[in-house]
DNA sequence: ATTTATAATGTTGTCTGACAAATCCATCAG
DNA sequence: CTGATGGATTTGTCAGACAACATTATAAAT
């Protein structure tokens, strides 16, 4: 019993692909504002001439693209911030795979590094060198350092004052993690590395405090190529399979 | 009635996503291979206690994610190259925010080219000297040109041989095709800025011929560069809402 | 026996109606 | 004016049915 009372969804497809998409449009060109909400199921069902199962698989679609949230007894919102959701294919764990994600990085973190030269605030290079600091703590202490090694790269990122390069970098993030940490846990080189680590990040950071672009995504570079050496030295056979974190989900 | 027969969701929240949780986690451990048909509907209602309806939401998450495909009157598969998505904010028109954008750009695109250089394969330069050609004829033809421009960016993030590169750049030049788009119509400045663009591309693709990574870098990097400065010439109020081309959604 | 139609079965998509759980709102008591 | 209370609203879940399509088994025909 499709009727199309107000609007007729194009034929052929699903039907609730077809009222997602009228209801993306009316979000995307912003006739539906953040904070919004949005008409009820019942409404929506009865405005298209649909079932109110094919509305809720509309507006699951919607939620889990991220531009509308729902809350029970009280109706469904458009997002504060719209999203788009950007598909990407999940790294597998070879070394070819992460050596790949290390050329990405080293793309993102020589301009980030570059960007944070020229605009970082006081307070932003005050978060850098925290965060470096925390890396020797944690060294002297005998643990890995990796987390505070990625929180430092992060907070150069934000230095960027470029939100794009901290998404991404935080999305690939989680399956380097992995492979750094294996790089670390090689007993036999771990000193060495870890202070050729630490010196080549006292360079970037001297840079970024200094104002100098070319100096900071130079910098950058190096540190990311000799990431790519110390990787190709680790034993290959312990990067394995990625550890599920279970955090990696979109919901 | 939920006597989860099989395997206890934690209460609290949603039902769906309790068992968009499990079953996403089934696929990532690779306890589930792609090609495989996942159970019917009504065979994971019943393993989970749960209704069809609940099933049928968390099995719309999973495809959201673009974890699984349906085929009504077949089943429910796992996607054979499984994804996560990775949700962006819709980058607003304004100048400041494109140019965010063209910041991204230059990071993804300088390294595109440096990896180009270093590991095109004798096919892959072909396809990229023939887009720089269609780019011409566009032009000459008085047409703007900025598919086959991109296109011709596109050959080059396809040369790196890294699908990372390729896969955010496509996402993104969505948002930038109308913004350059802008630059193109200004009618005054538009002969000398194709000019300027062809020149500047024919330095990439020479680069890139010669295998010489460096000058491929640094010849994307300028032209990235002067993009920008191209940008800032347009009248600004030109930048007005990007439109929506109904592709830009996951569906 | 092999191939081609046909029927039977299985599965997802949609419809309908109902109730539970959470929220919102108006009314009323103090 | 404030706070409690009850009803109305709205999303979440359940249940059962049929439609549309796909797959498989069966029968027919050459």
């Amino acid at each position: 019993m499709i009727t199309n009372h107000e609007t007729q969804p194009t034929r052929g497809v699903q039907l609730s692909e077809q009222v997602a998409r009228q209801l993306t449009h009316a979000i995307h060109t912003g006739e539906m504002r953040p904070g919004e909400r949005l008409p009820t199921e019942a409404a929506l069902g009865e405005r298209y001439g649909i079932s109110r199962s094919v509305v809720r698989e509309a507006i699951s679609m919607l939620r889990n693209a991220g531009l509308v949230t729902s809350r029970r007894g009280s109706g469904s919102f458009v997002a504060e911030v719209p999203t788009v959701a950007l598909r990407l294919a999940i790294p597998d764990p070879s070394l070819q795979s992460v050596i790949r994600l290390l050329e990405l990085r080293r793309a993102l973190e020589v301009e980030a590094a570059r960007l944070a030269a020229q605009r970082r605030t006081p307070s932003q290079l005050r978060r850098i060198r925290n965060a470096m600091a925390d890396i020797d703590e944690a060294v002297e202490v005998g643990a890995d350092g990796v987390d505070q090694d990625m929180a430092f790269h992060r907070a150069i990122a934000e230095a960027s004052n470029n939100t794009h390069f901290t998404a991404i970098i935080d999305f690939y993030n989680r399956f380097l993690h992995h492979a750094i940490t294996v790089t670390r846990t090689n007993e036999s080189l771990r000193e060495t590395f870890m202070a050729q680590v630490i010196e080549e990040h006292q360079v970037i950071v001297d840079a970024i405090a200094q104002g100098d672009e070319e100096a900071a995504a130079q910098a950058a570079g190096r540190h990311l190529e000799h990431a790519e050496w110390r990787l190709r030295q680790a034993p290959t056979d312990l990067l394995e399979r990625i550890e599920d974190t279970g955090a990696d989900t979109p919901f």
